[in-house]
DNA sequence: TTAGATGTTATTAA
DNA sequence: TTTAATAACATCTA
C-alpha cells in the first residue's frame, strides 16, 4: 500500500496521535521489525521523550525527538494506526508506543519488509537516507526534468527508482504516465520537452490529490479503479487495458491514450 | 499448489 | 557505467 501519500497520511496519524506528548512505554511485540537497533536500547532512547517534529522524505517518516531520531519505512504492508493502549492488539501489532495518558501509537505490518530504525544524529540520518533523490512533491520542475533528461532506462522504471525521485510506487506511476499520455516503457532521456513538462504537471496533480485522499484512491475515473480488473477498460476512452511486467512490476496502461512510439 | 501483491536491496548478466 | 532481470525478504490471498 505505502507510496508516498500514504507516508504522508500516516505523518498526520503520527502528529496528530502523539507530536508534543510524552512517550510513556514503548513494547515491541516483534522485533523482526527492528533495524540497527535492539529492543532495549529502542525502549531507552524514546520512553519519557517525546516527539517534536515528523518529517517525510519520499516513503520514509523521520520522528524527530530532540534527541535520537526514529525512522520508519513501510515496505508493502507497514501502516500507523493510533489507538488507544486498552484497545486488544492485532496479529500484525509489531511495536506499541503507549504516549501521554491514553493515547497508543501502533506500527502494524503484515509482511515486515522494512520497519524501524533509530538514527543516534543528523548524521545518521543523512546516512539512511543516503541514495535517496529529491522528494516528488517537493521536486523543482527543473530538477525533475534534468533527472529525468540523464536516464536512458524507461520511464516507467526511472519514476519508481527511490535515487532517482523519491516517493513514487508502483500504482502512482501507472497514473501518472496514464495521465501523461505516456507509454511506460519510452526511453526517459527520449521524451521531448513538451512530454516532460506533461509528466510534471500530471505529477503533481495527481500527488495533490492522492495526498488529500491519504492514498492512491481506487477511483472510477482514475486508472487504479481498473487495475484488478483483467477485462477493464479505459476510463476515459474505452479501450482495454493492456498489462505487462516491467522491471518486474505489473504495469498497465491503455494502448489508445498511450501510444507506444519509441 | 502456485502465483502474485503497492516495498527495497543484493546479485548477476548484458 | 548503466540498465535490466531475478531472487530474497515474510505473509497472505485468489
Amino acid at each position: 500500500m505505502p507510496e508516498l501519500p500514504d507516508v504522508e497520511g500516516f505523518r498526520k496519524t503520527f502528529e496528530s496521535c502523539a507530536k508534543g506528548r510524552t512517550i510513556r512505554r514503548v513494547d515491541v511485540r516483534d522485533a523482526g521489525v527492528l533495524h540497527e537497533v535492539s529492543t532495549r536500547r529502542l525502549r531507552e532512547a524514546l520512553e519519557g521523550r517525546r516527539a517534536t517534529k515528523l518529517e517525510r522524505h519520499g516513503k520514509w517518516l523521520l520522528a524527530r525527538t530532540g534527541g535520537p531520531t526514529l525512522m520508519l519505512h513501510f515496505g508493502m504492508t507497514g501502516q500507523l494506526v493510533c489507538g488507544h493502549p486498552d484497545d486488544a492488539a492485532e496479529a500484525h501489532d509489531r511495536v506499541l508506543f503507549t504516549v501521554g495518558d491514553d493515547r497508543q501509537l501502533r506500527y502494524r505490518d503484515q509482511r515486515k519488509l522494512q520497519g524501524l530504525w533509530l538514527a543516534d544524529g543528523d548524521s545518521d540520518v543523512s546516512r539512511l537516507l543516503d541514495g535517496q533523490g529529491p522528494d516528488a512533491m517537493a521536486v523543482a520542475r527543473r530538477d525533475f526534468e534534468a533527472a529525468l533528461s540523464s536516464r536512458r532506462g524507461k520511464v516507467k522504471s526511472v519514476l519508481t527508482d527511490q535515487s532517482v525521485l523519491a516517493g513514487l510506487g508502483n500504482l502512482l506511476a501507472d497514473e501518472i504516465l496514464w495521465r501523461a499520455r505516456l507509454h511506460p516503457t519510452r526511453r526517459a532521456g527520449d521524451l521531448t520537452e513538451d512530454d516532460r513538462r506533461r509528466l510534471y504537471t500530471q505529477m503533481r496533480r495527481t500527488l495533490r490529490s492522492a495526498v488529500t485522499a491519504g492514498c492512491v484512491p481506487p477511483r472510477d475515473s482514475w486508472l487504479t479503479g481498473h487495475r484488478d480488473d483483467s477485462a477493464a477498460t479505459c476510463p476515459r476512452c474505452g479501450s482495454t487495458l493492456h498489462r505487462f511486467r516491467i522491471a518486474s512490476r505489473s504495469t498497465v496502461w491503455c494502448p489508445r491514450c498511450q501510444p507506444d512510439e519509441s
